[in-house]
DNA sequence: GTCTATAGGACGATAGAC
DNA sequence: GTCTATCGTCCTATAGAC
C-alpha cells in the first residue's frame, strides 16, 4: 500500500466522503432541509469538489438510493446460512436486530427519509418496492421449514414488519422495546405457526 | 345552524383548515420542504392568515404534532371494548388496520415525519415515547387474557410493531401486503403465546 | 382577521482561477 | 479535481392597508 494515493483513489475517496456526509445529512435533516454546502463541509471539502462527482442534489440523492442503503435484512443471508430453528439461531437473530436498531441509525433513518420521498414519485416507490424482494425471499427461504403449511413469504413479511416496527418503536423509546424483545417476538410467531390452521390463499379479493 | 357562522367560527375554520392543509404538505414535502406559501394557499388562504394564526412555520408543526396527529391504535379502545379473543374481534382488528394504512396516508407519513425530526431533538423525542404509553397499555390490556404469563406490555409493544411494519411494507408494495395478513399474523402471534415458555424478565442489563 | 408587498437571508447551481 | 466567488431564485417573516 503506497504512502501517497493516486489520482484516482483520491476521487474515489473524496465520493465516498461525499456520500457518507450526504447520508448524515439528509438523515438529519431531511431531503430538502439538508444543503449542499453542509453536506461538502462534513466531508471535509467544498461545493466544488461536490458538483465535480455529481449533477445536483437530486442526483446525490438517489445515487444514495442506488448504491448505499442496502437494507438492513439484506444481511439476513449471514444468519441463513446456520439456521436451524433453535434457540441459537433465534439469539443471533435477535440480537442482530436489537444491534440495528441501535448503531445503524443514520441508516435506517435514510430509508424513512427515501420512503417519505418516495412517495410521491410512483416510478421510485416501484423501485423502493422492489428492495425489498430480495429481503423477503431469504427470510422465506429461511422459515419456509417452519411454517406449518402457512405461505413463507407472507410469514417473511410478517417477521420483517414485525421487526421494522421493533426498530422504530426502539428508536423512539429504548425502555420500551427491551433487546430480548426481538428474539422473544419471534419465537412467539414461529410457535404460534403450528398451532394455527392454514387458510385459502386471498379469499378476498384486493380492495378499491 | 346559521346560514353565516359567527367570527370566531371563521377563525376556527379557518385554523382547522390551515392545520389540515399543513398536515399534507409536511406528507409530501418534509418539514424543510414545505412553504408556508402552499400550506396557505392550499388552506385556501394566504400567509397572512397563517401568521394570524401561528408564530411560524416551526409552531405550525409543533401545533400538528400536539393536537392534530392521533397514533392509529388510539382508536384502539373502540374495539378493545369488544374483545373477546374471538375471530370476529380478530377480524375487525386486522381490518381496521389494513384500512390504516390504505386511507390514513396523511397521517401515518406525518408520524414519520415527526419522528425523523424528533431524532434530533431529545425533548421531542420524549414527548413522542409518552405518545405511546396510551395505545400501548390500551392493547395490553386488550391482550392481557390471552398472554400466557408474558408481560402484557411487551406483547403489546411486539403487536404494534407487528401493525407498523406492516403498515409501512404496505404502503410501498400492496401486493406483499394482502388485507388479511394482518389478522392472520396477529393470530399466529397469539397463538404462539400459550405455546412458548415464559422466560425471565430482563435477565440481562440494557446495553451501552 | 386577512390580504398584499417586501425586506432580509439562505440555498442550489455555475463560472473561472489554480 | 477542487476551490472561491457570485448569480438568481425561493423562502420565512414582517409591515401596513383594509
Amino acid at each position: 500500500m503506497p504512502l501517497r494515493l493516486s489520482r484516482s483513489e483520491a476521487k474515489a475517496r473524496t465520493r465516498k466522503r461525499l456520500l457518507s456526509a450526504a447520508a448524515e445529512v439528509f438523515a438529519e435533516q431531511g431531503f430538502a432541509g439538508a444543503s449542499v454546502d453542509e453536506i461538502a463541509f462534513r466531508a471535509g471539502h467544498t461545493v466544488g469538489a461536490l458538483y465535480s462527482h455529481f449533477a445536483g442534489k437530486n442526483e446525490l440523492f438517489l445515487t444514495l438510493f442506488d448504491e448505499r442503503v442496502s437494507h438492513p435484512l439484506d444481511h439476513v443471508g449471514e444468519i441463513a446460512s446456520q439456521w436451524e430453528g433453535d434457540e441459537t439461531t433465534f439469539a443471533a437473530f435477535g440480537a442482530y436486530l436489537a444491534g440495528v436498531a441501535d448503531h445503524h441509525t443514520v441508516r435506517s433513518t435514510l430509508e424513512m427519509e427515501f420512503l417519505r420521498y418516495a412517495l410521491t414519485r410512483p416510478e421510485l416507490l416501484d423501485r423502493l418496492a422492489a428492495r425489498w424482494w430480495a429481503p423477503r425471499a431469504a427470510v422465506a427461504r429461511l422459515v419456509a421449514p417452519h411454517c406449518g403449511g402457512h405461505d413463507p413469504a407472507l410469514v417473511a413479511t410478517a417477521i420483517i414488519g414485525l421487526f421494522e416496527g421493533l426498530v422504530m418503536q426502539r428508536r423512539v423509546d429504548r425502555a420500551a422495546v427491551p433487546p430480548q424483545l426481538f428474539t422473544e417476538s419471534l419465537r412467539w410467531l414461529m410457535a404460534g405457526l403450528a398451532r394455527t390452521p392454514v387458510r385459502p390463499a386471498d379469499p378476498l379479493p384486493e380492495p378499491r
